[in-house]
DNA sequence: TGTACATCAGTGAACGCGCGTTCACTGATGTAC
DNA sequence: TGTACATCAGTGAACGCGCGTTCACTGATGTAC
């Protein structure tokens, strides 16, 4: 039956919610519509008065998902501009690792939104941004110049460490805390004004051929 | 019917290769037991005689995966030791970014082996030890105590870079290009000595409250 | 403010489909003699 | 080396199941008067 507005948007909501929080948790294809509007309180037939698709939803759920973690982030920089050290502190870390479900998205899908569609690789990228664009802000040692390409790698190797440090625990927990434990202490050292030129050596083992294979 | 033990033995091979390819591809909840055994070759029955379950196949198929990836860099190391500059020209490439099927399966399903069993999570260790034990013989210029962290960071960062290039190519395919630059560029400068110690600065807003939320 | 009715969010049965797995069967292989 | 037969990799129909999606229907909401 029909109900009011206002229910028809929290329901909406809720929707969303249970949906970034179980695609995060299980992956887009691990987990059924029936599930989610379950989850949400709702009938299966629901989903499709707010949602064209399992597809537009899971774009829509990652945008909320993103939403989520930069609200959080923003609280922690409520008060004062984060360091560095304080944001990779917060990314990587055990916490983070075991908390798939309310965690960073980009970080729970990465290696899944590959194989999505546009719209959602244009959410991925929009969320990526954001997080380099925090990451940048923390650089005041870095030459300007160097700024940019600094934080679009620690943004990419952060994510990297959260996904390896998660993709290791169940066999390995020394591994994966060592990897958490490295991460942040080597990422945090690319934060000062280290190496500003890679320097050239001549290369140990000359080798005319370049080719690659 | 019967076949000889040589002629299994290659179905075999032939069902492991195929599974690692189109797993890479598509992720594992992307493909079905049908479409593999076609693509080897075999009706979908045929699976069952050489595997106890998709899942104990999707194991194998990693390991599989991760031994072509080793062997290719085993050839790259044949003549001389690579440099670090080398192993990151090598993985963080656009054809390694557009090359799913073979490219290394640890970028192409990390966040899907966080959800696997602990077999699976077994196999992604080793290959990623491997990785590491690559990247740390290179750290000549590193201080002995500092190389595992530097080639565990460096190892979960190039898998991120790849990862997240991948994620925003349809998007995005400058920024993609971006983050694969930058990463080769700075991950490199990690592999010379560099900051030996994160200086530390007195914070520029001093906080009382350590708490995280 | 009260009445009549069009709207439409949500229900739940049903759709076709492909999934992973099982199983009776086939027939060439491998082995025992 | 030749014969008899047990073995078992592979076939293909069939299993139950859950998937994403559709749709006739419900009935409270929102609107027009």
């Amino acid at each position: 039956m029909r109900v009011t507005r206002e229910r028809a948007a929290q329901n909406r909501a809720a929707l969303l919610r249970e949906a970034s929080r179980l695609f995060r948790e299980r992956g887009i294809d691990g987990v059924g519509v029936a599930e989610i509007c379950k989850a949400a309180g709702l009938t299966h037939g629901a989903l499709y008065a707010q949602f064209p698709s399992k597809e537009a939803l899971a774009a829509e759920a990652l945008a909320e998902g993103l939403k989520g973690s930069g609200a959080r982030l923003d609280k922690l920089a409520a008060r004062a501009e984060p360091t560095l050290a304080e944001l990779l502190e917060y990314y990587i870390s055990r916490r983070h690792r075991e908390d798939l479900a309310f965690g960073c998205p980009l970080a729970a899908s990465a290696s899944e939104i590959a194989r999505q569609d546009r719209s959602v690789s244009a959410t991925f990228v929009q969320g990526f941004e954001r997080m380099v664009g925090r990451i940048e802000a923390t650089l005041h040692d870095v030459p300007p110049a160097q700024r940019r390409n600094r934080a679009l790698t620690i943004a990419a190797a952060q994510l990297g460490v959260l996904a390896v440090s998660r993709a290791a625990a169940k066999a390995d927990n020394g591994l994966s805390n060592a990897v958490l434990a490295a991460g942040r202490q080597v990422l945090e050292e690319l934060g000062h004004a280290a190496p500003t030129r890679p320097r050239r050596r001549a290369p140990r083992h000359p080798r005319s051929d370049k080719r690659r294979r």
